[in-house]
DNA sequence: ATATAAATAAACAAATACAAACACATGATT
DNA sequence: AATCATGTGTTTGTATTTGTTTATTTATAT
């Protein structure tokens, strides 16, 4: 038997069980145990399915139960809940929403799908959950792919942007600093600072471990914001600060 | 017994069995292994079987692996998948390449990613793909989203086409009839005509199938391609009338 | 936590498949 | 007839694949 034929057959009985050990494969395909544990990594690498102690899981079986597992990786998922459903409520069918980057706005945009508004964002993760939706236009602001953050940025973006007006847009931020709200890279606060020019409403949505905290690029002052959402988790001197500078907008406590 | 006869029999043997070794042809021909495997890399290059380690599959046996439940339900998956290699074969490392939407074109995306290049595109399933590259730069160009067809159009697509100057742009079309070139949207044939416009080649990928027929929106002049690349069911005479007006690409007939 | 068994990784050896170079044969071209 | 291109088989060295052996790691039960 060829490997590539013994290949085909490994990956085809994987899918089909959804979980097998090695020894299953032995038996089947009467060959060395090791020559299965190096058909398997192989298969791995080639992302055919995943390699586990012992045998090998289906793409699909994997990501059963990994998905929990990676929406717990965030932190303050709890809290970035909160904050996406308060923002949420503010959005009003009819309304043109700006979504920028960052799992606090994947949520958010969760909340968004049965609404019969525009959606404009420069998140591709925003715009995959946004594609399910079949009541909201979408419009994916596109230019150079920033592959760890998922954000298209750059000039493309920029001069796109420059011609939107939004009625609200949704913008989440790393530090804010007294009025400094500031982000990792110039190129996304750059896009962050027209789409917020570009919108009558300015909403910017950040957890309470984000105040007091500085970032590499300050892209916007906290005065011009509209309003600020946070968590109920902000230490009440930290929230009677801030409030000198925005109108901020809590959960109601429990 | 002729050359030409033997591969000919290989193919048959290769395209009734899915798969076969060198050993099996060596015993059904009675020639040396070496001859074989010189017929099965010729075959290969002219995309006409997929070679492997000891053997060769047939080109539909090789996409079982590689395609998904959904993209096998496409028409012309075999046609497209000639196209697609041959395509491939002609970017070179440091292209700046443009990729227009449509099912022949994802076939293409697949065969890129390993390539140091440059992708442009304004088609998500095309983008998505690419995604998994580690060597190609993507830039996806954005604007409105149509679900449908799965492809961004409209003037922020187009303006950001103006800037862009390609090397190579691959465009897809619905119907080709005498020099007209045609789409079914008007949108997508605008954004087709700019991308077009600013690529020093210009590739029209379409399978035997397009041929005199003619779709709602003509969005270029076949006289103004460069090549038209095609696979080989395309009836002789409908070959010569077509290359009167552009250079023709085929995969070689065995 | 420690001991035991199972699974794995690494190193090696044998078999098989492969690629390149060469030589010979055939048939076409001049 | 001499030359050339093409196709084929042979030889030789290389690369890939597989199984075996030996440590090492990981899981499991006490």
């Amino acid at each position: 038997m060829l490997k590539r034929e013994r290949l085909l057959k490994i990956v085809d009985i994987v899918n089909k069980q959804g979980i097998i050990t090695v020894n299953d494969i032995i038996h089947e395909l009467n060959v060395s145990d090791m020559t299965i544990r190096r058909d398997l990594d192989e298969l791995d690498k080639a992302g055919k399915l995943v390699r586990i102690h012992g045998g090998a899981q289906s793409i699909t079986h994997a990501m059963d139960q990994e998905l929990s597992h990676v929406e717990k990786l965030d932190v303050q998922v709890e809290e970035k809940t909160q904050i996406a459903a308060l923002a949420a409520s503010i959005v009003n069918d009819r309304d043109t929403v700006f979504l920028g980057p960052g799992t606090t706005i994947e949520l958010l945009a969760r909340h968004l799908l049965h609404k019969k508004i525009r959606i404009i964002t420069n998140s591709y993760p925003v715009f995959e959950i946004l594609t399910q939706s079949d009541t909201a236009e979408i419009m994916l602001i596109g230019g150079d792919f920033r592959k760890n953050t998922g954000t298209f940025v750059g000039p493309l973006v920029n001069s796109s942007l420059q011609k939107l007006n939004f009625t609200k847009a949704f913008i989440s931020a790393n530090g804010v600093h007294n009025e400094e709200i500031s982000t990792y890279s110039i190129e996304e606060g750059e896009a962050h600072q027209i789409a917020l020019n570009n919108s009558r409403s300015k909403y910017l949505l950040v957890d309470h471990t984000k105040f007091n905290r500085e970032d590499f690029y300050v892209f916007y002052n906290l005065h011009d914001m509209d309003y600020l959402i946070t968590d109920d988790k902000i230490r009440s001197d930290v929230q009677a600060h801030y409030e000198q500078y925005v109108e901020m907008q809590l959960p109601q406590k429990a």
